[in-house]
DNA sequence: GCGATGTATGAACAAGTATTCATGTTTTCA
DNA sequence: TGAAAACATGAATACTTGTTCATACATCGC
């Protein structure tokens, strides 16, 4: 026995699982997910992260309204600028244990 | 600085971030996370996963297909049944570090 | 107040996707 | 061999969702 499956072993209701694939669903974007890991590395303003990705900002304020609703990101304002950043901790394992499969599976190839 | 951030400091392509946010789709399903939640719990067959979560076999069948041709379940044919267990340890990680961010907001509340 | 900068939002469109229903395939057993 | 069981698959439909474009809102300096 691994100590990876000592939660799943437990009973979850279908509401739970239901709100687990919701919350997936918001790393499942490549848009997204390339947000959250400018963000991983710190707070950042709007135009700074549409810069990075070459986005336009209409559609980093779409995506960003969607983290900030589901409380994954959470916002700053400074002046006219707004600065957003990770508003969990688990985010980022969340993102480094799926990484580290993408990364795994690459190396096996 | 925390242990979990190591990786995402690193440098990561947009196409691995590409790739990342693939993975993590086939997790954003209601239907698919029911299912690797019971495959959780060991090798299961097509009709046994459609009756515990009462859904039509076909619904079920589509949706292995999906995880299968994304490897995160195998099949084993066994007479007319096919067994499918989960493909890749990584998986149970990743469900639980999901499902650990879910409890633990509701706890929050 | 006014223009400029930075950001948010609404509507429309396009693309993707999960389910349904019907049918096809494989295997077993009589 | 033929029927039934177990599963897979294709097409159609309905639904969701990301992007685009235009526009609205908020803040700052003048």
């Amino acid at each position: 026995m691994n100590t990876c499956s000592y939660i799943a072993d437990q009973d979850v209701s279908t509401e739970t699982l239901f709100e687990l694939s919701e919350f997936f669903k918001f790393f499942g974007d490549t848009t997204r997910i390339r947000i959250i890991q400018i963000l991983l590395s710190g707070e950042n303003s709007v135009n700074e992260i549409a810069e990075k990705l070459s986005l336009e900002q209409s559609v980093v304020s779409h995506q960003l309204r969607i983290l900030r609703t589901a409380n994954l990101v959470k916002p700053r304002r400074d002046g006219r600028k707004m600065f957003y950043s990770l508003d969990d901790d688990h985010i980022g394992m969340i993102f480094n244990t799926g990484l580290t499969h993408i990364l795994h599976k690459k190396k096996g190839k």
